[in-house]
DNA sequence: ATTGATATGTTATATTGTAACTAATTGAAA
DNA sequence: TTTCAATTAGTTACAATATAACATATCAAT
């Protein structure tokens, strides 16, 4: 278990995001994309966050280089998403449009979001048996997933 | 089983539309709500298309009365959408910002939705067996969940 | 050096969704 | 039956989210 999604005062937040730097590394290494510095500080801004983060919070918050005037544009902001999405270094949360770091994306993984209302973290679970049981229910529907959508709002364990 | 969202030759449209609407306004009696002229229309328009609709293709499509104006501004829409939500007529589907009419409204129901890339039809389980691994997986967690978002993409029977 | 692949910049616009306030409607209590 | 309160709808303006289309830069391999 890499970071399970506790923001709490034993929490070391510099660790967690430092750790989800170097995870970007080998995976750009084993899947062949470049981490550059946009899609690097697009990647920790969203860990820094540690909750779902929208793509304009991004665009606000984002540092310009000497070279950029501004602060980044849209398309460069949603470039590194796409990017950070395909090599599994994020989710997107469909139901928020946001997104969050992926808490262990050097294995692939089905997942079900976990949502609290209150705390507004998000915990990502494997839920083999629910991925199972809708194995099942596909199999019925003689439906073809190409990719899952489980998003569960609620109350997290700390705040109910 | 009301209407199984087959849209084949032998799918009878008109009655699948006059049902919807029939039971609507079953819902608004039984619930309170009042079925309006927009709301009715709305919902109409959203069971005409038998596909996944999107707020600004019924803003388009919506037929001025001799009252109004020019068409329904967004804000109309938005409202007819939020109602026809509360009393359980349509849902949302979070992964296209898009709405379906309910296939079955009379009963209150979590569901999974089976969303074909191809026909883009959407069918409607309620998937018994998906929705108690969840359950599980959710008291594991001492997650208290509010609302459940299982949204699976694929290619439908008919589409394979 | 040239080329091709990848990444970024730039401009403009498309799409989706709300806020805030006003006016009309309607149905029941006084 | 008036008037009151609640609900619904209209209007204006804007906020928030996302993409298209095209130009430029970077850099490694030829």
């Amino acid at each position: 278990m890499l970071h399970a999604i506790e923001l709490n005062h034993t929490h070391d937040h510099e660790t967690c995001v430092h750790d989800a730097l170097q995870n970007a590394k080998q995976i750009c290494q084993e899947k062949g994309g470049v981490l550059t510095d946009i899609r690097r500080q697009v990647l920790e801004l969203i860990w820094r966050n540690h909750h779902p983060v929208k793509a304009y919070d991004i665009i606000e918050k984002f540092k310009p280089s000497e070279r950029t005037q501004g602060a980044a544009k849209p398309t460069t902001i949603y470039r590194a998403l796409e990017f950070l999405l395909e090599k599994g270094l994020i989710h997107r949360v469909e139901s928020l449009n946001a997104f969050i770091g992926c808490s262990n994306p050097l294995h692939v993984h089905e997942l079900v979001l976990l949502i609290c209302k209150k705390c507004e973290n998000v915990q990502e679970r494997s839920a083999a048996g629910v991925m199972e049981s809708i194995k099942t229910e596909l199999q019925q529907a003689h439906f073809i997933a190409h990719s899952k959508i489980i998003e569960i709002h609620g109350l997290c364990d700390r705040c109910t």
